[in-house]
DNA sequence: CCATTCTATAGCACTAGGTGACATAGTTCA
DNA sequence: TGAACTATGTCACCTAGTGCTATAGAATGG
């Protein structure tokens, strides 16, 4: 038992799938909707929302910033309204907010 | 036991080393070092580098992109260099290639 | 064998997200 | 009182990221 048994087990569902698919037994088509099926729907966040994450890990602006590797106004902004988070920082955020601050630590 | 056991301990540690500070055990200067002294260390990626994370769970640029909420075309720039990964996204490739993709699915 | 789909690369225009630095003000605390 | 932490604010800058479209090779399927 490795200590990367999520991506591990994660390497083999895939390849399992790819065997059903080399198969014949699904198509492409259902491989990539696999793909998509199991995210962690992304939906954009209030600034109100983001404020109510950050206050629940009792942690400030600068430290929660450093956990998600921007700068500190930037989540000052982001609570504000002043700017909206996009692409991989709205899905950090979805991550804290779904699993904690100690699921990106 | 709730499922939120991660985040809870996340709180739960705060909060202790906050009652420690407090109690005039740990000045706010360790404090903030406690913050940043727990995170996974953030190194800038080469675009070999991110191919090979990529390479390693399976998937291809499309479906790579979707989990890291980003658009395969930035991905393939990413593989070829020409453009870097910046905060939110660095942290995220920063956590799968620790962590595996399933960490961010 | 041909048609289709997936794959990755590529180019381009646009925009807004993110940076950095610095100033301000309220607060907590020695 | 002074020092450090907190959050807000502003300003200028710029590059990361988007969206669309086109191309070409490889893999698949009928």
């Amino acid at each position: 038992m490795s200590k990367k048994y999520k991506s591990d087990a994660m390497a083999a569902i895939h390849e399992m799938m790819e065997d059903l698919h080399v198969g014949g037994v699904i198509d492409k088509q259902t491989m990539r909707r696999f793909d998509d099926a199991c995210l962690t729907p992304i939906r954009p966040l209030k600034p109100e929302e983001i404020k109510a994450i950050r206050e629940r890990e009792h942690v400030s602006q600068a430290v929660f910033a450093n956990y998600l590797n921007v700068t500190s106004s930037l989540v000052s902004k982001w609570e504000r309204g002043e700017k909206r988070p996009s692409g991989a920082s709205l899905k950090l955020l979805s991550l804290v907010e779904k699993n904690g601050l100690a699921t990106v630590a």
